[in-house]
DNA sequence: GTTTTTCTGGACTGTCAAATCCAGAACGCG
DNA sequence: CGCGTTCTGGATTTGACAGTCCAGAAAAAC
């Protein structure tokens, strides 16, 4: 797996020369967070992360290639930042704990910002398509580590067999996606809250179905 | 309802200049559907509605105001596109239906271009207040054809009196939200029909809910 | 039919942000 | 301690693009 196209290459780089390139790329997924990939410019990151246009453009070749890092580091902390929940989704009440703080970090922000990952989807998916792809790859990673806990109690058998713990999972994520985008422009988690709810509700309706049917029929 | 700040006033207008403006309009739209706000120049507008500057600046002060036209453009459009399944969602078959006929679209548009107003969202939410505001009201409306069904299906009894027929329908609209943007990052309708499924499912353990137990009891 | 308002053409301007360039400093290495 | 590579500073160029302006055509008003 990963043959092809992940990152292309990160001629050597010294220590602190990595250390600058993180500077610039976590500046660069706060500014974006705030307020858009179109509406950061590169001034505006080089202010904040406190570099001059040539150490900017000493590790990247245009803002695109920034923005591209952007996507890969906010791949990573979207999961991390979930965790240890987001791995072990294999209960009803792992389900309803993670939906908790799901809320409670956007109650955090005020709503504010939507998902780093979604967002920056809605904005490039039809502009850049190697940003396209990139996203589509961390929303892959994230959607795996669902399917992670989901997989789990289809093979303990708390789930009916004839369900695809993979689609479910991905019907997670989605609504998750889904309640993230309504909350942000609301400016009210009840979009949120709502559709988690509809979603874990509808897990735990297959739950209690699994348990009264341990083992499901062969034919429809 | 609606006594504040819907439209702010528009200056008499010609039959030939209502045209004109349309015109521009449905340029705008649709390249940004295509392209994005930011992805879109004025220049572009100009030339795809064959109309030159002046015109463009005699019907709107700035871009911002053309993009403000867009979201109530599109906010009126998607609506008037699902219908006349939206307006009638108050059973599971025509639930399934809406189902079909959402992922239909997206298979004909090879999943491009996501939702004209969620995609606008993303991009704008953090950027612009007043849109944001525009958005939300465009998605209020939506919620509210979606309610329409759903509020019939639960006063007939067919949904148990503790649910919120709102929040249900709430739930549904974030739900096809979270589908369109993985669909559209993935190009694959596979999202989209799993977390439609996934609701649609979900109304129907409801349904069947509530045909068990009738009338339920005053008290939890 | 003249007068007034609305509408249109297209050249022009100004701004602002992305990207370049030429040094020169810091650092790694033998 | 030389020598090359990596890294940094900041002035400068370039170009795209939102928005302006003035003059004239078309339509409405009376």
């Amino acid at each position: 797996m990963g043959t092809s196209s992940e990152i292309v290459e990160t001629p050597p780089l010294t220590a602190k020369g990595q250390a600058t390139r993180d500077r610039i790329v976590a500046a660069a997924a706060r500014l974006i967070f705030e307020r858009g990939v179109a509406g950061t410019g590169v001034e505006d990151v080089k202010s904040a992360a406190g570099v001059s246009s040539s150490q900017l453009y000493h590790y990247f070749a245009d803002k695109q290639e920034l923005v591209h890092a952007v996507i890969a580091h906010q791949s990573e902390a979207v999961v991390d930042g979930q965790q240890p929940l987001l791995g072990r989704l294999d209960s009803i009440e792992a389900l309803r704990a993670w939906r908790d703080q799901a809320v409670a970090i956007q109650r955090s922000l005020h709503c504010q910002g939507g998902c780093p990952i979604g967002s920056l989807a809605g904005e490039l998916a039809e502009t850049d398509p190697e940003s396209r792809a990139r996203i589509a790859a961390g929303f892959a990673r994230w959607e795996q580590a669902i399917a992670q806990g989901i997989n789990a109690m289809h093979e303990r058998g708390d789930l009916p067999a004839e369900i695809d713990p993979e689609e479910l999972a991905l019907a997670i994520l989605a609504a998750h996606q889904g309640g993230l985008i309504l909350t942000q422009v609301r400016r009210d988690p009840a979009p949120l809250e709502a559709v988690l709810d509809a979603i874990v509700d509808h897990v735990a309706s297959l739950h209690s179905r699994a348990r009264r049917e341990p083992i499901s029929s062969l034919d429809g």
